[in-house]
DNA sequence: TGAGGCGATTGAATCGTTTTAAGAACAGGG
DNA sequence: CCCTGTTCTTAAAACGATTCAATCGCCTCA
């Protein structure tokens, strides 16, 4: 079907070795014989078979990123910043969407697996280093994205989410807001808990200040709306004056309530608002939304140098990596 | 590092063509030797070297799905609907993102080709039926996914958008809707051109009916809520009573202009709303739209069927299949 | 002229699986 | 006891790129 390197080969009268030679190492061949050979291989449209490559190296040149959700454009930013990197490095990623669920994470480990992949990036969802242990074993090293580990016998890259929230709260106190709400749920999920610590932190620093968590069962517009509808409900003094929301999606739900037609509560004058992630839709929001943006690509690109390094040497002891948050400032807290 | 079949083989006193037999074959083995078989291969945590697999089949048994947007969610639901079938013959979908780029979009091809991928899958940017023929040449059919092909070389499958845009125009005008704005652009994403030229077709019927045509240079939030914006300042005489927007983006941003404070026009009463695509924002937005959901999951499970054929047999003529969209119906138009 | 050195090139072995033709073991019929 | 099937298993030959020890030229210098 397609043509193999004995064809060019053939066709540049050289032999088989001198052809990978040309395409390895082209210091050790002559140019003359190089630019015959590349002829040879423009003419036949020669493309290196990867698998007989593999065979030969004993794995692949690409590595295997399974995020928890591809909609969610900290994750394809994160991808974005793997694949930059990666494409340095002569390597390439392919993308797995477990979607939070672990069957789909267990499939995409078996293929990555089979395909001897050079390595595997992972924002797990269930418990998953008993497995990340195995793959390791047979060769494959394994760096989590976004979740330290458990026990710290994989590295990982991650965001700090309690300083997040604490630059969050920080920031509206900074702006004369005193009494704070949070609205967010459930406390299960690592980063919210986190982001409420991180909150509870930076008010402690205020003795006149206060905050009062308004629980959700899930991180959604919809759940964001029916709190904010809650707050408009209130009286106007027992409104808090600023909320921090624990994602956009939260914080947009919350705004769509305040600024409803009969709600009438101006953003931000009487309550400002924060949100976390700085998604795209925060800044096309009605009012442009202050939100806590984390390094994603940066996240992406330093887990693949992780990865790499450990692939290269899997003597190497675990790193944890934690990237500091940066606060965003629109509209919505000024 | 890993174990192969021989070591399998030589824990269960057979020969490794045995092996490969009860792993493909396991109708040609008696019980007895493949229960031998299996304990060795679990016993040694035996894992299929997919590259050598591959090498001696002369192709990969994973299809490449190359998507416009992952953060699409009807990309993302293509993609599951892909991968369902693909599952289900044996194979597996990798996912790759153009994010609309053409030089992306060439190296995933390029990475599909040098692993001889069993076929690809591609929602196009760039004109590269070209390459394709290319691919196929070599042995790597392909299918183009949500777009005709210009030549009809290649089998495709899509959404009539024509229908689409007169299901939505015929629904709003059965509604009693009159004058009708369709908000969208820019006429040359083919998309926006069919489901404009559908909302024509559809008035046409109706002698006392009217269309204006808003053009916009993007589909996104923010050139929605320009448009929005532009009807709020109307008198209310010169206001369509009905918007069509070329998409879900566009309408969330119309319907954040008319209901914004200070512009107070009540949705539906006074302006009712369609979008098109029906994502999840759409049924989570202040006023739950009403929208034109495609077929998502069935068209990259028909997309996957036909490629299996024609890589089975490369001699099949191609096929157009088109799917018809369907009205989902919310508060946002009744 | 021949030895030595050096860079360029070759050729065969290798990776792990699948496949296929050939062989072994066994049963039943004549 | 031999012959003919059947059923199961084996051994060896692929697949295509890479690698490395071996070889080939060719030049320099004694």
């Amino acid at each position: 079907m397609s043509a193999s390197v004995k064809d060019v080969a053939a066709l540049a009268g050289v032999s088989v070795g001198t052809v990978s030679n040309v395409m390895n190492r082209p210091e050790k061949v002559s140019t003359a014989v190089s630019e015959r050979v590349q002829a040879a291989i423009d003419e036949l449209g020669f493309v290196r078979n990867d698998a007989a490559r593999q065979l030969r190296a004993g794995h692949s040149s690409t590595i295997g990123l399974v995020v928890l959700d591809v909609r969610n454009p900290f994750f394809t930013d994160v991808a974005r910043g793997a694949e930059d990197r990666a494409a340095e490095g002569g390597f390439s990623v392919i993308l797995g969407n477990s979607d939070e669920k672990a069957d789909r994470e267990a499939t995409y480990l078996d293929l990555f697996e089979v395909q001897r992949m050079h390595g595997v990036l992972i924002s797990p969802f269930g418990d998953i280093t008993g497995r990340l242990r195995q793959l390791r074993d047979r060769g494959i090293p394994a760096v989590l994205v976004d979740r330290t580990s458990a026990d710290t016998s994989f590295s990982s890259v991650s965001v700090d989410d309690i300083a997040g929230g604490a630059l969050a709260v920080g920031h509206l106190l900074a702006q004369g807001r005193r009494r704070i709400g949070f609205i967010g749920g459930p406390m299960q999920i690592q980063q919210v808990a986190d982001r409420l610590e991180g909150a509870r932190a930076a008010v402690v620093g205020h003795a006149d200040a206060t905050l009062e968590v308004i629980p959700l069962d899930a991180l959604s517009v919809i759940a964001g709306r029916a709190a904010g509808a809650e707050l408009v409900a209130r009286s106007t003094k027992d409104r808090p004056d600023a909320v921090f929301a624990a994602n956009d999606l939260v914080a947009m739900g919350v705004l769509q309530a305040l600024m409803m037609q009969g709600a009438g509560v101006r953003v931000p004058e009487q309550i400002a608002l924060i949100g976390y992630d700085d998604i795209d839709f925060a800044r096309a929001a009605v009012v442009p939304l202050t939100s806590i943006r984390q390094p994603s690509a940066l996240i992406g690109r330093t887990a693949v140098e992780i990865l790499l390094e450990e692939a290269a040497d899997p003597t190497l002891p675990p790193r944890q990596v934690v990237f500091q948050p940066e606060l965003v400032v629109r509209e919505s807290t000024v």
